[in-house]
DNA sequence: CCCGATATCATTTTT
DNA sequence: TGATATCGGG
């Protein structure tokens, strides 16, 4: 029955077997963290814990299913029953919802997405007649979030000097009214967003001591993992939550903590061991993922950093190729050379595509990347970017379903309410959510309230106002008594989407259609499955139960299945916690790897190289960096330099170019030319018909590439030509226009002879 | 009100 | 460059 625990180290075992009191598990990279935290939960349930008294916290919902389906590999599914195991948000917003009552939100409050709150500070910051050059949408609601994370309610930031001094620094004294407003709104939409769904967990285990009894005795035992990634809301409820059996274990990796952008602190695990002085701390530093090589140099430059944790990680694994620098004069050579490399690599290793993985720091470097493994033909894919759900066709489709559980959400209502267009334009919806905020109700509740003209409203509107209540009536009517599939359904019919896409002459709108489609099916996958393993007998089929999964799940869930093996691409970020046999990290320049954009702080610098850190330790075999001496940013050539942190990895494990020592990166000879062996192939670069920037085109002769010129390869975009598009792939130019005054020109695209596309020509190349 | 032309602004992003 | 927001003519 233990023999499971047979194939932990010694280090390892201690740390599952000893699950009782405070504990502090260090977790190298590729040290098998989830193999210990699920071995551990397993231990403890072997040895009597029930499940129903464990609580185990993660970030993603991928970690929290496959470590669930781990221990169920090793005992019974009644054995793990009622154990609460998910991540932060829909662990808490099962406790919100039961306990909304008492916090004055209805039971099935919204959860507004990013977007959601963006827009609602962006109304606020207009009703306000703040200047939106200096109030941009993003940064405050940054701020606000930094603010939630912190604890700091509107009053209290009001209050806080030092807050109030960067605001009226960056000029931004009235931040803390947008807070303020946008606090109370989301109140009276009944809503939350990801940030409040923390917030109120403390302040519903800060009021309500009845609470803290419930849900402190219930969790006997607490885990939690990714510590390094907790802000400080997550770590005052864990700390609550835990205070009664003070059995919490805490597992991550300091030289990991790659989010404080979003709130995350690093000092949660730093002092773990000052807040719990009766803590066990138990290190993993034996690394079985990658070769000695990775390691040390992955060690060699984590050196560097000045707040960390004493711990060495090392490998027993042979030593490995050495890690190899590419040095490029262009991002284009870059994707070049990265992708015969892995070409290469795939016929002399045997490998497949799926063996390797791009990884870089920004989500725009990625398209060069794509554009020369295409024309290698290596199948890839793009690991991240934007989620289904976050399609505009399909938040359409949500809002409806959003507003029939909660009217209140405004949100939702100020989308659909001429989706699909019935007439009612922007001034009279203005003119609602007016009498709205002046009556302190919802739009929704003003609409029952007020006849049109009482509100302003005239014309035409009056009337599909009149159609738009009552279609939205009927819908709200059924959503009670009906599934959330035939609820969908109804909703997709009777709100007059599905015929709106049916009717539309645009092409975009075919596809927006089969998206629509493809939600109602995942709805009625959602209705239709078995309760299965893992989840409680009584399943709740109602919209309400789906619109909370939905809310809380990300792109990293969809779980596609892939058949054919392909490369990944992804940032250094969402590439955490995975491994690949063949790593590339793109783009270390500085400006891009470490990134500036912010003071060029220590805290700063140290969290780039901690990311640096976690880009070394994804290979099980082989690192190549990458960089450029010039590189495409923003529609012109920028140049720049390599990064610091090549130099800062230990020369020994490096493999440097012809003609650049590593000495060459230092950043004493910045501006120094890198010599460097010319890279000769017969690689034509495909013509990239890009105008550059004030230099508007008159007609197409003046279509120029845009940078090192082929001559033999010029040609210019004309009517007959046949093209290749990133998305659409391959057709022939029908029609071409051009405005006077633009850079940019637009291209009728003929694609299987039938659909027209009115295309960016800066995507299309031409095929020879 | 609708749609095509024009202006603006850009990290990373587990939820 | 390119996504998206806003403007302005029909």
């Amino acid at each position: 029955m233990s023999n499971y625990l047979e194939g932990l180290n010694p280090a390892q075992r201690e740390a599952v077997e000893n699950y009782n009191g405070a504990t502090l598990i260090i977790a190298g990279a590729g040290s098998g963290k989830t193999r210990v935290l699920t071995m551990r939960i397993a231990y403890m349930l072997q040895q009597g814990v029930k499940p129903y008294n464990i609580l185990a916290l993660t970030f993603t919902n991928k970690a929290a299913r496959e470590m669930r389906e781990r221990i169920n590999s090793i005992l019974p599914y009644s054995a793990l029953r009622g154990m609460q195991m998910g991540t932060f948000h829909s662990v808490f917003c099962r406790i919100l919802r039961a306990e909304a009552a008492l916090l004055g939100f209805p039971e099935a409050f919204t959860i507004y997405d990013t977007a959601d709150s963006r827009n609602v500070v962006k109304a606020i910051i207009r009703e306000m007649e703040l200047p939106e050059e200096k109030y941009k949408p993003n940064e405050v609601y940054s701020r606000i979030s930094l603010a939630k994370n912190n604890l700091i309610l509107p009053d209290a930031y009001a209050a806080n000097a030092q807050l109030m001094e960067e605001d009226s620094y960056t000029k931004r004294p009235r931040l803390c009214d947008i807070y303020k407003s946008y606090f109370a709104r989301c109140r009276a939409n009944g809503a939350m967003d990801f940030d409040d769904m923390l917030l109120y967990m403390n302040i519903l285990l800060r009021d309500h001591p009845a609470v803290v009894e419930k849900y402190g005795n219930l969790y006997q035992y607490i885990l939690v993992d990714e510590y390094q990634d907790t802000n400080f809301s997550q770590y005052l409820i864990v700390k609550k939550l835990a205070s009664i059996h003070r059995n919490i274990c805490v597992v991550g990796d300091d030289s990991q903590s790659i989010y404080s952008f979003r709130g995350a602190r690093i000092e949660n695990i730093l002092r773990f061991q000052k807040d719990n002085p009766d803590c066990q701390i138990f290190k993993l530093e034996q690394n079985y993922r990658s070769t000695s090589t990775i390691v040390n140099a992955a060690n060699s430059l984590i050196e560097k950093n000045t707040r960390k944790l004493p711990k060495k990680l090392f490998s027993t694994n042979e030593d490995g190729e050495k890690i190899k620098v590419i040095c490029c004069q262009s991002d284009k050579e870059e994707g070049m050379r990265i992708a015969s490399d892995i070409h290469t690599t795939m016929y002399t290793k045997q490998a497949a595509a799926s063996d390797f993985a791009v990884l870089y720091r920004t989500n725009a470097q990625s398209r060069v990347i794509e554009e020369y493994l295409r024309s290698k033909n290596i199948p890839y894919r793009i690991y991240g970017g934007h989620s289904f759900f976050q399609r505009a066709e399909v938040k359409d489709m949500i809002s409806y379903l959003r507003m029939a559980v909660n009217p209140r959400d405004d949100e939702a209502l100020k989308r659909i309410i001429n989706f699909p267009p019935r007439g009612i334009g922007d001034t009279s919806i203005e003119r609602i959510e007016q009498a709205a905020r002046a009556d302190g109700v919802s739009m929704w509740d003003v609409l029952l309230a007020k006849t049109p003209s009482e509100m302003g409203v005239r014309g035409t509107a009056v009337k599909s106002l009149g159609g738009f209540i009552s279609i939205f009536q009927e819908i709200s009517a059924r959503s009670s008594s009906v599934d959330a599939y035939n609820l969908a359904v109804e909703v997709a019919n009777r709100s007059g989407v599905i015929q709106h896409y049916r009717l539309s002459k645009a092409i975009e709108d075919e596809s927006r259609l089969q998206n629509t489609e493809e939600l109602l099916k995942s709805i009625k996958e959602f209705v239709d499955s078995e309760p299965t393993e893992g989840e409680e007998q009584e399943r709740d089929k109602s919209i309400t139960a789906w619109l909370q999964d939905v809310s809380l799940l990300t792109d990293m869930d969809s779980n596609a299945e892939d058949n054919t093996p392909r490369a990944t691409l992804l940032t250094v970020h969402s590439s955490k916690g995975l491994e690949f046999k063949y790593t590339y990290i793109v783009g270390l320049e500085e400006n891009l790897f470490p990134s500036n954009r912010g003071a060029e702080t220590l805290d700063n610098i140290e969290e780039e190289r901690r990311l640096f850190y976690v880009a070394l330790t994804r290979a099980e075999r082989r690192v190549v960096l990458s960089f450029a001496t010039s590189r495409f940013k923003w529609g012109s050539i920028t140049p720049s330099n390599p990064s610091r942190f090549i130099k800062e990895i230990d020369p020994r494990y490096l493999e440097m170019p012809l003609g650049l020592s590593a000495s060459a990166t230092d950043d004493d000879d910045d501006d120094m030319p890198i010599h460097r062996k010319t890279y000769n192939s017969n690689f034509q670069q495909p013509t990239s018909l890009t105008t550059p920037r004030n230099e508007p085109p008159t007609g197409f002769k003046k279509v120029v590439q845009q940078s090192t010129p082929t001559p033999s390869s010029s040609q210019d975009l004309a009517v007959g030509k046949r093209v290749h598009h990133q998305r659409f792939g391959e057709g022939v130019v029908t029609n071409l226009e051009t405005s006077a005054s633009d850079t940019r020109v637009t291209v009728d695209f003929v694609q299987g002879g039938e659909k027209v596309l009115l295309a960016k020509f800066a995507k299309l190349v031409v095929v020879q």
